[in-house]
DNA sequence: AAATTAATGTAACCCTTGTTACACAAATTA
DNA sequence: TAATTTGTGTAACAAGGGTTACATTAATTT
């Protein structure tokens, strides 16, 4: 049995699953700023998240991007699910935010799973459950704050899954997540150094504590 | 058995399932208008629309509101579902956009069903995917989209779900929905009308045929 | 070390959207 | 019918944020 599922999921699956699991899914590590899957390609099996993160965004026609959300460890993509299920093509791309280990499990086995495991289905049910709210969070973002309020809530974010708590993006990175300039985040992030708030260096944004 | 049910639900569950929706289920209609549940609430019920259409809302700290996506005849609302199963408060707001009726589910059917019917698990993933992929389009729409063309979008969906194609709304309810100004609206509409596709009138559009 | 590339700072400008104010018309109520 | 309320049109202005342009500084390459 790998030691890091059993971490991370023991508490969630009984063991019967959990050999399972163990038996049929693969170990796979991702570097960080990997390309995992991107818009339009068909999942063909289901990741288990057991260390670091992965950034979700959404692109458009013109290739324009906007972060949706992070997975971290004990997370799925709800996305996947029933893309899996339903032979469909995937309506997001996925990138690893940091290095990160995952669990990838064959789709033929969720079906099968759903029937026979209650914590799995509960799993499932409870992943959905998350990124929709969490797609919530980010219509709110967009819909109800300005600019300045989205960049400082991001930069929290980022913090938040990063190794050391600092933000090692340019401010073109930044702009890009947010689907903004980069002159309009080097405006806010100035605004928000001169408000005490963080501390700017070149390719890295400390957040300051408050 | 409930005519309309088998028509709207027929081919997606089996018989048995079928008949146990008409048994346990309760038969109800709400009139245009109706707030059906407010954010914060609990969920005591899953709804199974069987004709109308259902608005769903979020709102923010201060009231203001932004409408996700509408629900349709063979819709169930996912928020619902993970809300029921985990007894937690609803994250959105929902609204009887037009007359409807609607089959509602003790909660407690759904875990049983879940194990039971494999063609309940389908239509609740399916559900999910399916609101999972409108939240994308909404995020789509006010992140990518101006407003001029988020309300030519938002006059066509509610085209779409209204009884005679015509949208029977003031310009500020427009507004509310899309959580801007009617001055905005206003403006915009007019403009839309110049271009020749809408035509203006006292409480209501019409969309014209391109 | 010199030249080049990448990242950041900043000014000036413009467009979209939001705000305020007010006129006018249609519907409703007195 | 007169008075009031509700819905729409429009002008003038403000603010946020997107764009262009260019300077400066740090890192990398030659």
């Amino acid at each position: 049995m790998i030691q890091e599922l059993k971490d991370n999921y023991g508490h969630l699956f009984e063991n019967n699953l959990l050999n399972e699991i163990n038996q049929v899914g693969t170990f796979k590590e991702v570097p960080e700023g990997a390309v995992m899957i991107n818009i339009g390609e068909y999942v063909k099996s289901m990741p288990l998240l057991i260390s670091g993160a992965i950034k979700i965004l959404r692109e458009d026609n013109d290739g324009d991007e906007l972060l949706l959300y992070f997975l971290e460890k004990g997370d799925t993509c709800a996305m996947t699910l029933t893309c899996c299920l339903g032979q469909k093509k995937s309506e997001i791309k996925a990138v690893a935010e940091t290095d990160a280990k995952l669990m990838m499990i064959p789709i033929q086995k969720m079906e099968e799973w759903s029937g026979k495991y209650k914590s799995w289905r509960n799993f499932v049910f409870e992943s959905y459950h998350n990124r929709l709210n969490e797609m919530l969070e980010t219509i709110d973002s967009i819909a109800f704050l300005k600019m300045d309020e989205r960049l400082l809530k991001y930069l929290i974010e980022k913090a938040r899954v990063s190794e050391d708590g600092t933000i090692r993006n340019t401010h073109q990175e930044i702009a890009y997540d947010l689907h903004t300039s980069r002159v309009v985040i080097s405006r806010l992030l100035k605004k928000l150094e001169n408000l005490g708030k963080i501390e700017l260096h070149r390719n890295y944004v400390t957040l300051l504590k408050i």
